[in-house]
DNA sequence: TTGACATGTGGAACCGGTTCCTGAAACCCG
DNA sequence: CGGGTTTCAGGAACCGGTTCCACATGTCAA
C-alpha cells in the first residue's frame, strides 16, 4: 500500500525509473524525477530499508559492542559516535558485552554473524583470539577505540604517554613518595589500557630513580572503588604517600573525598592527579589529563565510514590512532608540604 | 554462496522444506530436518534477517529512544533494556534525541520512519504533540519509561509517592524547615517527572501544615548541579535548612559534598534524602528511595514483547505501570538539633 | 471400504526494492 | 548526413528468505 510500485503507477512510470528517481542513481529527467518524487510525497512513501539492503548488502547501520554503558567513558563515547552516525544517516546497533559467558559467545554467533550492519565498533573491549578471529570473518570494516586490537585500526589515546605525564607532574611538583592507583589487571577492559598506565606510571618513576615495589593499588574504575582504595591508603598515616596518580577522574575524586573524610587536606598534604577529564573533575577541582571519549567516538565513526565509502583506501591493520593527552592544572596538585 | 538455496541443494531438499526445518515452522520430519540442520552448518549458513524480515514484516529489533545516555538513570534503563532484548533474541538500536532540533525532527521524520524495528520504547523523553502522533502512525507497539505519554503504555515509579514518602520521612524526623531541590521544571525530561516529584513534596508539606514559599530550588540532574545548588542553599546560616529532600541522589551527594566544604554536619546539622539508589548513595551513607531503573528497562522489554506476539492482548492505552519506590535508611537523616 | 484428517514435501509466488539490459530518442562531431 | 555517444525509460531478473497451495502418503474412525 505504500510499496514503490505504487509510487511508480501513480507517477506513471515503471519501478525502475521510480527508484532511479528516489534514489539519485542513473539517468532521470528532472521533469520525471519531479512527478515520482510528488507521487511519493503524496502517498507518504517510505522506501523499505530492508528490502534495499536484500539487493545492495548495505544496511545503513553499523553495529557497536561495548561492556558497559553505566561508565563515563563508555557513555561519552556512545554519545559522540551517536551524534556522527546519525548525521551521516545510520543506525546504531548496541551490544553491550557482558564478560565471557554464554550471553557474551551468543552475541558472537548469532547476533554478529547475522551480518546485520555494515560495519562495526569495538570499545574497550578485550577481546579473545577467537573473538578477534570472529569479527574479522565478517568481513566488515572494524574500528576499535581503546586499546589495539590485533589487526584492527584502534583509536585511543597514549596511555603510556598520559600515565608518563601525570606522573612527572608530581615529580615536578617536588613529590617522591607516589602510589598509582589503577585498574584491575585482568578483567574486561583489560586490553592494554591499565597495563600502559602502569607502565607509564613505572617508567616516569624509574626515569627519577624511585622504586615503585608497593606504588600500585587495584581498584574500579568508579567512585567508590577510588574511594574505598583512598580509605585503605590514606588510612596509615605512617605510610601516607603525598601523591597519588589515577588512573582515571572517578577514582581521583573517590581518593579525594576519603582525604576530606580522614581530614587529609588536598593539595595541602596530598596531591591527587586523574585522566578522563571528567565534569567531576571541574567540580573538585581535580588537576587532570584530559582525553575526550566523545571525539574519539566521533573520530572512529569517520575512520569507519570512510572505509566503507572506500573499501580500498581502509587504513593499515592493525594501524594505532593514538590522540595527545592535554594536562589541565587545577588545585588538586602542588608540592608537598617540606617534612618537619 | 551460504543462501539456503544452497543448503537445501546440499540436504536434496526443496527451499522451502530447508527454510521449514530451519524455522521450526510446519511440517518436517525428523531425518528431513536432521540433514538440512547438517547441511547448514557443514557450509556455515547464517540466514539473512533482511530477507526474512522482508516477507514476515518481523525484523527482531526495537528502536529506543532516550535523551540522554550519560546519565545514571538512563545507562541504567539501557542496559536492563539490553539484557532483556538480547534474551529474547532482539537487537537494540539506538535514538539518543537531542533537545527541539532539526537532528530531532530527522530522527523522527527518517530513522523512525523506516520501520526498521518492530517495536519502540520511549525513555524519558518529553514528546510533542507531533511527535506522539508521529509514533503512533507507525502502528507498531510503543512503551514508556519514566512518565504518561498519551495512549502509550508507560512504566515508572510512583514520583508523587516517591517524593511525598522522602518529605514525610524528614517531617517525621521532626524536621519542619525543608526545601526541595528538584528539576528544572522546562528541559528535555520534564514530563510530569519533575512537577511530580515536587508536587508530592508540597503536598506533603501542607498535609504537615507547612508553607512551601521559597522552598524550591532547581538543579540539573547532576553532582555538579547539587554542588552548585548545595553552596547556594546552604550558603547563608541565617536561612539554612535542616532537612533537604533531592529530586535524585546525585543531587543530593552534591549536597553532601557542598555541606561538607562548609563545614555543616551531616546529619547532624543537616538531613538530606535523594531518589535513585544510585551507588554513589551507599558510599556516601545517602538515605534515598530506591528505584530500581535497570529493573524498569526490563519490564518495559517484557511488556512490549508480550504486545509483539499477542497484539490483541496489549495494554490498555495510556496505562501506567507504577513501580512501588522503596525506602532505604541510612546515615544521612536524623532529627535535627534541637534549638538553642 | 471410504472419507476425513494429519503429516511430509515440492513448486511457485511473493516481500519491496535495485540493477542489468535493451531500445528509443536526442545530441554531437566530423 | 551518418555514426557514435548521451540521456532517458521500461521490462525483467534478482537479492534470500517465507508461505500458500497442491499433491502424495499414512492413519484412523465410521
Amino acid at each position: 500500500m505504500r510499496a514503490i510500485a505504487d509510487v511508480a503507477r501513480l507517477a506513471g512510470v515503471a519501478k525502475a525509473t521510480a527508484s532511479r528517481a528516489l534514489s539519485g542513481r542513473g539517468y532521470v529527467s528532472e521533469e520525471t524525477r519531479q512527478k515520482v518524487v510528488d507521487a511519493a510525497r503524496s502517498i507518504g512513501y517510505v522506501a523499505s530499508p530492508n528490502a534495499a539492503s536484500l539487493v545492495t548488502g548495505r544496511t545503513k547501520s553499523v553495529g557497536v559492542i561495548i561492556p558497559f554503558i553505566n561508565r563515563w567513558f563508555f557513555a561519552e563515547v556512545l554519545e559522540g559516535m551517536e551524534v556522527a552516525l546519525l548525521e551521516q544517516g545510520y543506525d546504531m546497533t548496541l551490544y553491550n558485552l557482558p564478560a565471557a559467558s554464554p550471553e557474551r559467545d551468543r552475541i558472537f554467533e548469532y547476533f554478529l554473524a547475522r551480518k546485520r550492519f555494515d560495519a562495526v565498533i569495538s570499545v574497550g573491549v578485550a577481546l579473545s583470539e577467537t573473538e578477534v578471529d570472529q569479527l574479522h570473518r565478517l568481513g566488515r570494516p572494524l574500528v576499535g577505540i581503546g586499546g589495539p586490537i590485533r589487526g584492527v585500526h584502534t583509536i585511543a589515546i597514549d596511555d603510556v604517554e598520559a600515565a608518563r605525564l601525570a606522573t612527572e607532574h608530581l615529580l615536578s611538583l617536588g613529590h617522591t613518595d607516589i602510589v598509582h592507583v589503577g585498574g584491575v589487571l585482568v578483567d574486561e577492559m583489560d586490553f592494554a589500557v591499565h597495563s600502559n598506565r602502569l607502565r607509564g606510571f613505572t617508567s616516569a618513576m624509574m626515569s627519577a630513580g624511585l622504586a615503585t615495589d608497593g606504588c600500585f593499588y587495584a581498584s574500579e574504575f568508579t567512585l567508590p572503588g577510588g574511594h574505598a582504595v583512598g580509605m585503605e591508603v590514606l588510612g596509615d598515616p605512617r605510610r601516607r604517600p603525598t601523591g597519588i596518580f589515577a588512573a582515571c577522574d572517578e577514582i581521583a575524586v573517590g581518593i579525594i573525598v576519603a582525604a576530606r573524610e580522614l581530614g587529609i587536606s588536598v593539595p595541602a598534604d596530598l596531591s591527587v592527579i586523574g585522566i578522563d577529564g571528567h565534569p567531576y573533575a571541574e567540580m573538585f577541582r581535580l588537576t587532570t589529563l584530559e582525553q575526550h571519549p566523545r571525539e574519539q567516538g566521533r573520530l572512529a565513526v569517520v575512520s569507519l565510514l570512510a572505509e566503507l565509502d572506500n573499501p580500498t583506501e581502509h587504513r593499515a591493520d592493525g594501524e594505532l590512532t593514538e590522540l595527545p593527552p592535554r594536562l589541565v592544572m587545577r588545585a588538586s596538585t602542588s608540592g608537598p608540604r617540606p617534612k618537619a
